[in-house]
DNA sequence: TTTAGATTGAG
DNA sequence: TCAATCTAA
């Protein structure tokens, strides 16, 4: 008997619960790996062509790697909770494994495959796999709730990590499973809709124009290789600016498909840190930031209405501006503040943005502009290649305010500001905007300062090269204090 | 994962 | 005068 393994966003052999599980209990048998291609996805607002075209390339990897071990993947197009039931029908399957998901749209769904399948007299089992810590598992002690604020909960997660470890109980380290080669073909069902695997154009979406990270679990592990063996080492320092090309992993996107796993990020961490006290400071932080990534996971998890509602209830009805154009100059990158400008031109090319810019720019949007957060989150889930809810939500809420940050004052950047800080002498600006190349770096972060004779020197004209500023940020400032303050 | 404004002290 | 440092939000 075969088990079918249903693949939704973890396109890997290796350390992949699921698979395991699915090849142990195979035994004698075999697995049938899948993916559905799932309209209600496919067809949501919040899905772009950075996403789409990077789990394609994925797939396509994933599908390759299976056929070396001679078993052929399939695909599968429809609702899954009609499709699977069919296909476990037509392949004689014993059983479905998955890997869990934790938004609330994915286990509404993963209910309702799971009842279609039990009635088909199919069993089904479900994994923990995307996350170390899942759902409850780390309450706060006091109020015996989840946790709302990052830095008890990291405390409490390594405190865990370290206490599994010690009991050698801590994340399996598990490889890719043996796999019997297994090729046959699905009897044809009335309904069931087997299909080649889509290019991205099949599914009406463009890829971002110069995609930044390479697709598929081999890409991925040299990535994690390569950023473990050097990079890592001064990520305390080096994450902060955007102009360095190492100084992050840039694995996001690879977490997001599950052609890594986060157990295996934390172990190549961990590990180069056991080493080499050289690398602690940078592993340390690094897991840090791994951490984030499990916290928003599991805000979604036991707070699901973030998806629609502020975290912060009574910031439910402020009164955002209603603005296209100024939304637009945003997303286009015209604003007239290089460093936000740069930015978002940095996403719409390649489908990744640096951590301190989507602070910079979301910041921008909610506060400068004054923007709903909800436009801005769903502008990033259509361009990212990583973009996901629970990260995605949690780091927009967190610019705007409306979510978890635990500071006691109001928390406004300076978009200028914070130029000067983080791309100090405006490398990272000029990689983006071509027409401030001779701009000099006295101007760089405010070409708006300029006299009309500067302008005409530096070949750049405010306002025809370069847009003028958008607003006047210490305005837009007092504007959002008191739109907060109500 | 902060900022603006006030205070201080060197020149 | 200015930049370094402090502090309240
Ligand atoms: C407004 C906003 C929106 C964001 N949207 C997303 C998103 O859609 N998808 C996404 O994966 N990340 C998102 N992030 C978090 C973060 O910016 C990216 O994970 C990070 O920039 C990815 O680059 P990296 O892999 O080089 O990160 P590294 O610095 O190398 O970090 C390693 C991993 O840790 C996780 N991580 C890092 N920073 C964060 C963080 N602040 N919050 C949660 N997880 C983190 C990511 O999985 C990342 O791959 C968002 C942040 C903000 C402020």
């Amino acid at each position: 008997m075969v088990n079918i393994v249903w693949f939704r966003r973890d396109f890997r052999l290796h350390d992949n619960t699921a698979l395991w599980h699915a090849a142990k209990a195979s035994g004698e048998g075999a697995v049938q790996p899948v993916f559905v291609f799932d309209d209600e996805i496919l067809r949501h607002p919040d899905t772009g062509g950075a996403v789409v075209s990077f789990m394609l390339g994925c797939l396509e990897s994933l599908r390759e790697a299976f056929a070396a071990s001679g078993v052929s993947m399939r695909f599968l197009h429809g609702p899954p909770s009609e499709q699977l039931p069919l296909f476990a029908n037509a392949m004689g399957a014993r059983a479905v494994y998955f890997n869990k998901d934790y938004h609330p749209a994915a286990i509404a769904r993963d209910d309702e495959v799971t009842l279609a399948l039990s009635r088909a007299g199919v069993e089904v089992r479900s994994f923990k796999d995307q996350v170390i810590y899942e759902e409850r598992e780390l309450l706060a002690a006091s109020t015996g709730e989840a946790y709302t604020v990052y830095t008890p909960y990291a405390r409490a997660w390594r405190a865990k990590l370290a206490a599994e470890r010690d009991a050698q109980a801590g994340p399996k380290l598990w490889d890719a499973p043996k796999l019997r080669p297994f090729n046959v073909e699905p009897t044809l069902i009335r309904g069931l809709k087997l299909v080649d695997l889509y290019t991205t154009a099949d599914l009406g979406f463009d890829p971002p124009p110069a995609l930044s990270v390479p697709r598929g679990e081999a890409a991925a592990r040299a990535m994690l290789r390569r950023w473990c063996s050097g990079p890592i080492k001064d990520y305390a320092q080096s994450r902060n600016f955007p102009a360095d090309e190492d100084g992050t992993s840039k694995v996001s996107a690879h977490l997001r498909h599950g052609t890594l796993s986060p157990r295996q990020c934390v172990r190549a961490a961990m590990y180069v840190r056991g080493k080499s006290t050289a690398f602690s400071d940078g592993a340390d932080k690094w897991i840090g930031e791994l951490i984030w990534r499990e916290f928003y996971q599991q805000i979604l998890f036991n707070f699901p209405s973030v998806v629609d509602q502020p975290f912060k209830a009574k910031l439910a009805n402020l009164k955002w501006r209603t603005d296209a154009a100024d939304f637009q100059r945003w997303c286009d990158g015209m604003t007239g503040f290089p460093i936000v400008d740069a930015a978002m031109r940095q996403l719409n090319a390649t489908g990744w943005m640096h951590n301190r810019l989507r602070m910079i720019v979301a910041m921008f949007l909610t506060k400068d502009l004054r923007i709903d957060y909800k436009l801005g989150e769903r502008y990033f889930m259509q361009r990212l290649i990583d973009g996901e809810t629970a990260q995605n939500n949690g780091g927009w809420q967190w610019s705007s305010s409306t979510g978890t940050d635990a500071q006691p004052y109001f928390r406004i950047f300076n978009p200028t500001s914070q130029s000067r800080k983080f791309d100090e002498n405006g490398t990272f600006i000029r990689r983006w905007l071509p027409e401030l190349s001779d701009v000099p770096l006295e101007f760089i972060h405010e070409p708006s300062a300029m006299t009309p004779e500067q302008q005409r020197a530096n070949q750049c004209i405010i306002g025809r090269d370069y847009p003028v500023p958008v607003v006047d940020h210490q305005q837009a400032r007092l504007e959002t204090l008191a739109m907060f303050k109500e």
